[in-house]
DNA sequence: TAGATACATTCACTCCCGTCAATAGGAGGA
DNA sequence: TCCTCCTATTGACGGGAGTGAATGTATCTA
């Protein structure tokens, strides 16, 4: 331990979400977070994502994603069931189709966690 | 394809950054802004941004992340490493020591990815 | 120079992830 | 009911990630 200590500060007290930048977190926190930022972390998903969140009407059904991911179809529907069970996006079933839109209070939690 | 499609909007023009929800991204920009995520979609790394985040005088040596984070030197190294390369923290010896500190403008860029 | 200290690297291990072919499930149409 | 279409699941494969013991490297001290 060298001489020029640096000290850690207490945490912030009660705020909605889990923060890295406001104090130092816990595993529970940091391994919530971890999760969220895991869907985040892989291109196609991210594609997914974008794809998502340019359509004019705010749902995209699984069909028009394969095109422009360039990737199978069951290795389009792994990712968004990644996506979905992280909260990030969610699917509903008219008919033969599934429509997917974005959970855009999600990405916003996920934000805010590494904001200042 | 079903009957109701979404159309998809063309790109917003030159911005600063890659951002998810403006416009598709292409597969360069989803592959860089996913290897920025996957560098905070750990619960390691994730803490040792916290801690780093908190410190009083934002540096912190490697010696005083082992006792915080839980883990064994040499893997608080890999994780520093993996950290550095993507360009969210950076390390400064100095003697025998050294010292990490946070890169906010890569944290912000990653935050303005998924911001709207 | 020799020893001690702080950090990085190597190596081996285990486990998880992305991918696709094959198949199953579910819904509409004939 | 049978067939077709859209989506999800299963199984298998290869590659990469997290972990720590052992070792290497750099720096300070005596």
């Amino acid at each position: 331990m060298p001489k020029q200590t640096s000290t850690i500060e207490p945490a912030l007290g009660d705020q909605c979400c889990a923060s890295v930048l406001a104090a130092p977190l816990d595993s529970e926190d940091a391994g919530e977070l971890a999760g969220g930022f895991h869907a985040l972390a892989d291109p196609v998903r991210l594609r997914i994502l974008s794809i998502l969140a340019s359509s004019s009407d705010g749902e995209v059904c699984v069909c028009d994603f394969v095109g422009p991911v360039g990737k199978s179809q069951p290795t389009v529907s792994h990712h968004l069931k990644i996506l979905s069970e992280a909260g990030l996006v969610k699917g509903d079933r008219r008919g033969r189709w599934v429509w997917y839109s974005l959970n855009r209070e999600r990405l916003s939690a996920l934000r805010a966690a590494i904001d200042s």
